[in-house]
DNA sequence: TGCAAGTCTGCGACAATTTGCAGGCTTTGG
DNA sequence: CCAAAGCCTGCAAATTGTCGCAGACTTGCA
């Protein structure tokens, strides 16, 4: 019954993409719709070589589509609710990095504009 | 404003930390509770030395918890929803490699004795 | 047609991770 | 005290991931 390790293997690759600064920032710059490569390494300083070959990754396993439009190729999550997963996360980093700011989670979600949970109910 | 930049590191630290077939199984097998480093060696099939060497990593980010008693050292989860944190990522695993069944997150989630929320409302 | 903008891919050097093995530490039982 | 059980750490080889650069491709425009 190898099921259990197939599925974690999959998980494991899916992490392993994840798993990179840039990507992550990617992903969250894609949060709020399409923008094209050039915008995007604007957006994050980085050579557009370097953010072309992030999406190439992630476009390789489905996280993110491609709309071309004349010279200029348009990217989007493929999962809407990818970007919401991934700052689902924060509390379990590690404590030790937050320090001297009980409210440094939320002060990161407000970083990638997302509305504080505490004052919607 | 590098503050975006840092939480995007501190969050590809820990994805980095989650991005290995083992260390899921771990976490996955310490969902229902503490065990120690010879049980969950042999659930995963490993040496003892490569299960203690995962379990480190995960200890030293403060994923998981120790507790020794005799010879034996317990590990526990210090976050009890880390686990299920990381089954809601199944559905972002590329569709190719869910091959021809409909419900195969259904049948991932049972594996690890997770309850079908299908059935529960 | 020619050229520039925008992007992609291939490749090589460099960096990080993984893994087995050897040895060490602590606890239990005699 | 001594030996074995249970676990941890250090180290080096092998694997894997990253990043910059060079070159290629397509599109828009003159």
């Amino acid at each position: 019954m190898p099921s259990r390790l197939i599925v974690s293997r999959e998980l494991a690759d899916l992490l392993k993409l994840l798993a990179h600064a840039d990507r992550l920032r990617l992903i969250e710059e894609l949060r709020l719709g399409e923008k094209d490569v050039t915008s995007l390494a604007i957006a994050l300083q980085l050579p557009a070589t370097r953010v072309s070959q992030h999406l190439a990754l992630l476009r390789a396993h489905r996280l993110v589509e491609e709309r071309r439009d004349g010279r200029s190729h348009f990217y989007r999550l493929a999962h809407a609710h990818l970007a919401d997963w991934i700052l689902d996360a924060l509390p379990f980093v590690d404590i030790r990095k937050r320090l001297g700011e009980a409210d440094h989670i939320d002060t990161a979600l407000a970083l990638w504009g997302v509305p504080d949970p505490n004052s919607t109910h």
